[in-house]
DNA sequence: ATACTATCGCAATTCGTTCTCAATAAGGAT
DNA sequence: ATCCTTATTGAGAACGAATTGCGATAGTAT
C-alpha cells in the first residue's frame, strides 16, 4: 500500500497541479493528527514546523485532500467542520457525548449491509457513509435528570 | 398525539418564556415545510406572510424548536446548517446524491439494534444517531468516469 | 538558466450568525 | 379592563470564520 505522501503526489500530478513544500507540508500535519481536527487546530500545527505557511493555504489545500480521498468531513460542531484522515484506516463511525462533546470511534459491518440495501433499492452507487451515534457518556449521564 | 402548536406552547410555558405570535409564526412555517430547510428559506417564507419578522427572530427561535425536539438538524451544506421537523414523523437517515445534492428519506430498523449495541458496549445512554448515505443517483452516474 | 504561470502570504472581503438597544407587547397583578 | 414589569422584537451594527484578490514567489518544462 501506497503512503499518504505518494497518493498525494500521484492525485496532483494527475490533476496537473503543481506540487508544492506547502501542500506536502499539510498532508504530513494531517497525518501526524491521530484525532479529528479542525482547520484552525491544523493551521496552529503547522505553524510550528512552518512560521511563513498562512492559513489561505490550509484552506486551499483542503479540498484537493478531500478530492484524494485522504480526509473526510467527520462531523460538524462549534460552528464548522472537524475533519479526520481515513488513507489506510478502516471505516469507522463515531459515538459523541452531546453533554461533554467527547467522541468515541467505532466500526460496525451490519452499516455496510444497510449501506447496499438501501443503495439497491434506491438505485444509488453508494460511495459512503456517515453513522453518528448520540447520547451521555458515563460522566455526564450521572449530571441529568 | 398533540400537535406541534400545542407542544410548542407547553415547551414556552414550562420554561416560562413567553408565547409571541411571531414564534408561533415560526412553528407553523416549519411545519408547513415538508423538506428541509435553512435558516434562509424559512425566513423568506416567514416574511411573505409577516413583513416585519427579522432574521434574528428565526435565528433565536431555532434553538427552542431544536431544545423542544420539534426539529432537528438534519445535515450540513453549502456552508450553513439545514433541519427538518420531526415532531410526528418516523425517524430516518437520508440517502445523498455527492454530484447533485439531491436528498432522500429512508428508514431503517437495523440502525436502531446498532445503536442500542454501541449504547450498550461503550456504557453511553443513547438519545439518537444520524446516518447519512451517500453515492450517484442514477441520474448523475451516468455523467461520472 | 529562463520563461511561464500555479501557488503562496497577506490583506481585504464575504457571509452566516450573534449582539445591541430602543420600542413593543406578553402576561401577571390590581 | 388597565397598569406594570420585563421578555421579546426589529433593524442594523458587529463579530468571527471562511473565502478570495492581488502582487510576490517558486515549481516545472524547455
Amino acid at each position: 500500500m501506497k503512503n499518504e505522501i505518494d497518493v498525494f503526489r500521484e492525485f496532483i500530478r494527475n490533476k496537473g497541479l503543481r506540487n508544492t513544500l506547502e501542500r506536502e507540508q499539510v498532508v504530513k500535519a494531517v497525518f501526524s493528527i491521530h484525532d479529528h481536527f479542525d482547520v484552525d487546530e491544523l493551521y496552529l500545527l503547522l505553524r510550528k514546523q512552518n512560521e511563513k505557511i498562512s492559513k489561505a493555504t490550509v484552506y486551499r489545500t483542503i479540498p484537493l485532500l478531500l478530492e484524494s480521498g485522504l480526509i473526510q468531513e467527520a462531523y460538524f460542531e462549534g460552528g464548522h467542520l472537524h475533519y479526520e484522515h481515513i488513507y489506510g484506516h478502516d471505516h469507522h463511525c463515531h459515538l459523541r457525548c452531546v453533554d461533554c462533546g467527547k467522541v468515541l470511534e467505532f466500526t460496525e459491518e451490519t452499516v455496510r449491509e444497510v449501506e447496499q440495501k438501501i443503495g439497491e433499492h434506491y438505485d444509488f452507487t453508494v460511495t459512503g457513509h456517515k453513522l453518528e451515534v448520540y447520547g451521555y457518556c458515563a460522566k455526564c449521564r450521572v449530571h441529568q435528570g
